[in-house]
DNA sequence: TCGATTTGACCTGC
DNA sequence: GCAGGTCAAATCGA
């Protein structure tokens, strides 16, 4: 393969990454084969990875199907048989913050709980957004929650949803393994805002865990986690007011899954984004 | 007074 | 018929 489309670039540059996060992991183990730091070691391969598996479908003259759903040509919305399946289901510990404005609807016991089931669409709905998330707690942790979520956001994403204008709320990004989140705090790093925007523009749910100490007021315990939503004004404004310069990372949301190859060829931001992350391996 | 939440009733799929 | 999902009136709080 040649140099001559960004494409090229970065998938040379992935493999470069991902050929060093192996020899780190290599050293790491050698050095010390109980080492936390080896989990950074293995996060950072499978983003390699899934850039580079990302790249080679691109590159194969493939294109992945746009969604079907359309804003314009949306339904209206319908109940949702038993057992549809969601969007995306995340498990969360001691919050069920996502960045997006939610309004409860509905509560139901439900059957073999111990917790109700919570019912909320997006706050956006007169607009149109059809979003609508349900959140259970989980059996074996009482203060982590089951987050499913059923259509998508058409209200522009978080920073519509937001009252001010806004962006998400300060939360660490869960890249499936929690390493990222957990280390990131372990070592006192900034903590980062990261929703994802899906494809049509909207803010899509990540993964997001609240780390131990990381925000004040994320991570709170038992019954009184479910008074951090964000429908609290007053929460929300203390989060932006300390987070007030977060907007979309095309980075963080390429490598959570949530924005689109193309997306980022496409445009030059998220381009340099990825090329950023790929010489600093 | 208005917007958000609560909660019982209703609807629908299995 | 039951269980899960949604509606909408009642209630609450700013």
């Amino acid at each position: 393969m040649t140099l001559d489309t960004p494409a090229a670039v970065v998938l040379e540059l992935m493999t470069m990454g991902q050929q060093s996060a192996a020899h780190l992991g290599d050293l790491l183990r050698a050095a010390s084969p109980a080492s936390p730091h080896q989990e950074l070691a293995a996060e950072i391969l499978r983003c390699c990875g899934r850039v580079i598996d990302a790249l080679r479908a691109t590159s194969g003259g493939r294109k992945r199907k746009a969604p079907e759903y359309q804003a314009e040509a949306a339904p209206p919305p319908k109940r949702r048989g038993r057992g549809a399946e969601a969007v995306k289901e995340v498990v969360t510990s001691g919050t069920t913050v996502d960045g997006f404005i939610w309004r409860k609807y509905g509560q139901k016991d439900i059957n073999g709980r111990k917790h109700p089931r919570l019912y909320y669409r997006c706050a956006h709905r007169q607009q149109g957004c059809n979003a609508t998330r349900r959140v259970q707690r989980t059996r074996d942790q009482p203060a982590a929650y089951e987050i499913a979520y059923y259509g998508e956001h058409t209200c522009r994403g978080a920073a519509a949803c937001h009252p001010q204008g806004g962006a998400p709320p300060p939360a660490v990004v869960d890249f499936g393994s929690n390493s990222w989140g957990a280390a990131d705090a372990g070592r006192g790093g900034s903590p980062a805002a990261s929703m994802s925007q899906g494809q049509q523009g909207g803010w899509s749910p990540s993964s997001v865990s609240a780390s131990p100490s990381s925000e004040v007021g994320l991570e709170l315990e038992g019954a009184h986690a479910h008074e951090w939503e964000w429908h609290d004004a007053a929460t929300v404004d203390e989060l932006i007011g300390a987070a007030p310069c977060y907007g979309p990372d095309p980075v963080t949301e390429f490598l959570d899954g949530c924005l689109g190859w193309e997306a980022v060829l496409n445009d030059p931001l998220h381009l340099a984004g990825l090329l950023h992350i790929a010489t600093f391996q």
